[in-house]
DNA sequence: AATATTTATCGTATTTGTACGATTAATCAG
DNA sequence: CTGATTAATCGTACAAATACGATAAATATT
């Protein structure tokens, strides 16, 4: 009356629910709409605008760069981050389907 | 150079951050992907599909729940969960216009 | 060259998430 | 009523995330 367990997550599943991480913290999301407003990419100004630590903003830059949401270049001194626009179309996409499979039943609800 | 922080973040940024963590772990994902798929409500099936103890799967739908993204129903000594879908249904729009907003540039970008 | 600026990284403390077994509570079947 | 089934909750162990100060590395400025 059980068994037969799925061993592990599908990839997509696993793909899916890393990049809710990312967007999982409100810092992150604040960093990424800071970057879409800005016309110029900016680095320190995040810094400023946050209620954090520098430490702790270049630890969420680094997971949004890891995450490939973000794209980073060193111009001088200073680290110069920008959107991943090709990244969020793809995104965008994902969540899409993910959102349009789940808010399209396919029966009807017992709740 | 520096100062004038935002002592916190904005209600938007939580919100959505709190929706991401929801969705941020895979056996979750999954949960939703299966409560969709199925024609009727599911309870302790969840527990057969996936690797994880009928606690752990418990604790997971009941973090859904709270978070508005599936309702229940006691039906006898079983629970009986699905989709919220108008919840979803609102989310697909907040994350639509967040990912509209997120790959639409108001600028050239520098990197 | 010496100093200041900027950012990444390291080490670490604290909090939060995840998972599981055991227990409890409720209902159902005999 | 008794025993079985189902699911929630509790307690707990362990892993991961978060935040910060301190430091290091790189480049500017003087």
């Amino acid at each position: 009356m059980a068994s037969a367990k799925t061993e592990i997550f599908t990839q997509e599943d696993q793909d899916l629910a890393a990049i809710a991480k990312v967007l999982s913290h409100p810092a992150r999301v604040a960093i990424l709409k800071i970057l879409a407003a800005q016309n110029a990419c900016i680095c320190g100004e995040i810094v400023d605008i946050l209620p954090l630590a520098q430490s702790t903003v270049s630890q969420h830059l680094k997971e949004l760069k890891n995450a490939g949401l973000i794209k980073g270049t060193i111009d001088g001194p200073k680290s110069c981050y920008c959107i991943n626009r090709e990244a969020f179309e793809k995104l965008h996409g994902v969540f899409d389907s993910l959102f349009t499979s789940l808010k399209t039943d396919n029966a009807t609800n017992c709740c």
